[in-house]
RNA sequence: GUGGCCAUGGUGAAGCGGUUAACACAUAUGACUGUGACUCAUACAUUCGAGGGUUCGAUCCCCUCUGGCCACCCCA
């Protein structure tokens, strides 16, 4: 028996990295526009980090993360998000005293103890960006914007944007105890699972996908309509911002966060396509956070992104390249003349290919053909000795002769 | 953590108690001795995820295990 690679962890394999590349490529491109630069950080953090940045009672924390001891004994955690490691960078390297406004994005591997299915794995990978410093709303309205744009250039118009504002810790409570006063005059409808949310997370109530507390709680109140008059105006600014950009997006005031560090503008894109998973990038506004790991009270705003879904989602698009030319060959001296005359076609730039497995003729032939190559050329003992060849293009089959040098050769492939 | 469905070659799959384990694609070689695609020929699973049981006989029935998928919870 060979030895399988560990459940939920997955390998991108060659048929789908250009795939991946494109959306990683994509998504630089598009955060250069905005000013955002790359942070990278470690896959490791201490385990506290994640339990005072997400918060100790969300599933994330109490049953999800791959967490051991070093040999130190000192408990360390994959990261199960990108945020909280960030942020640490952020406050242990002091940036925000060197800019006041921190711009930073990143890549990698996130990992969650969950039952994999589709769009959900152990070992995922997200893409995601944080600004940091600034509580304007025209700093929300920016990252959605680019999170907007950046769906529109990777050719997705499928993910819709939804907004929400979670308020602050002025007017959450007092919202927090009005919905609770409804779920309890309704409680008899509601399933066991809201029964129990009533006490520790009365928002996920509001999530329910059970028919009978859909139902239930169809005239709950919303956050939207509690927000303190500092909570309103920020959201209705970037509403406005939006508006004024026409970006589309719609309110979704039921929308919830697994994340106990959000605050004010939350955000999701949401699809249907992907089964259970309508989630292919949600964020929203953390300001507590960064004073909460023990930095200065700077407020930011993030999203992050599920790279193996937004590869769903582009499915099976074709990013394949193919070569350039194949040189056949016939004989040691032929070898040997096509071998020099491909390093020089590749320093150049052009992608050669050639027979590396002492195949006939009509072998190399078909392996041109299989690879797609443009161009196919046969390199024989007539072709050393007279310094002339055949450059045969594989669409068409149409056949030009040339010398046989790299110049020629070179030219004549750029331009066909 | 809970539930449902499923495991046959490199791939997609038929077969459901006795077959030489179909068929298709892919791959290799040849017909075409120096030219791909189309066509034709040949090759390609002593074996049906692993282990046990029932049976004269099990890919097919039963049990256990392992793996996969999907869903719940939750989330990107």
């Amino acid at each position: 028996m060979s030895i399988n690679g560990v459940k939920g962890f997955n390998e991108i394999l060659p048929a789908d990295s250009a795939l991946w590349q494109f959306i990683e490529d994509t998504a630089r491109r598009v955060f250069a526009r905005y000013g955002f630069s790359e942070i990278r950080v470690p896959i490791v953090e201490k385990t506290e980090l994640f339990c005072r940045s997400i918060g100790d009672t969300t599933d994330i924390v109490e049953k999800e993360m791959y967490t051991f001891s070093d040999k130190g004994g000192t408990s360390l955690t994959l990261r199960p998000e990108g945020t909280a490691g960030v942020m640490r960078a952020l406050i242990e390297h002091k940036l925000y005293a060197r800019d006041s406004i921190n711009k930073l994005y990143y890549m990698g591997p996130m990992f969650r103890h969950e039952r994999p299915q589709k769009g959900r794995y152990r070992q995922f990978h997200q893409i995601g960006a944080e600004a940091v410093g600034s509580a304007e709303p025209v700093m929300d309205a920016q990252v959605l914007l680019m999170v907007s744009r950046l769906f529109r250039e990777l050719g997705l118009d499928e993910p819709r944007l939804q907004i929400n504002s979670l308020g602050c810790p002025d007017c959450r409570p007092a919202y927090r105890e009005v919905l609770v006063a409804f779920l309890n005059e309704r409680e008899a409808a509601l399933c066991d699972d809201c029964r129990r949310r009533k006490s520790t997370n009365p928002l996920r109530a509001l999530d329910c996908k059970v028919p009978g507390c859909v139902e239930a709680t169809e005239g709950a109140p919303a956050m939207v309509e509690h927000l303190c008059s500092a909570c309103d105006e920020h959201f209705g600014a970037v509403q406005g911002y939006l508006t004024a950009a026409d970006v589309p997006f719609s309110l979704n005031p039921r929308m919830v966060r697994g994340l106990d560090y959000y605050t004010r503008t939350t955000f999701e894109l949401v699809t249907g396509l992907l089964g259970a998973q309508s989630a292919v990038a949600a964020g929203g506004r953390y300001d507590g956070l960064v004073a909460q790991l023990g930095g200065p009270s700077a407020p930011g705003i993030g999203f992050a992104l599920g790279v193996e879904r937004v590869a769903l989602l582009l499915g099976d698009r074709s990013f394949a390249r193919t070569p350039d030319l194949f040189i056949a060959v016939m004989g040691e001296a032929a070898r040997s003349r096509a071998f020099s005359l491909m390093a020089a076609l590749q320093d150049q730039g052009l992608w050669v290919e050639t027979d590396c497995e002492g195949k006939s003729l009509k072998g190399q032939m078909r392996r041109a053909d299989k690879l797609g190559s443009r161009y196919s050329m046969v390199l024989g003992e007539n072709e050393v000795v007279s310094g002339a060849a055949t450059l045969k293009r594989m669409i068409d089959g149409q056949e030009q002769s040339l010398r046989l040098d790299s110049e020629t050769l070179e030219n004549l492939i750029r331009q066909g």
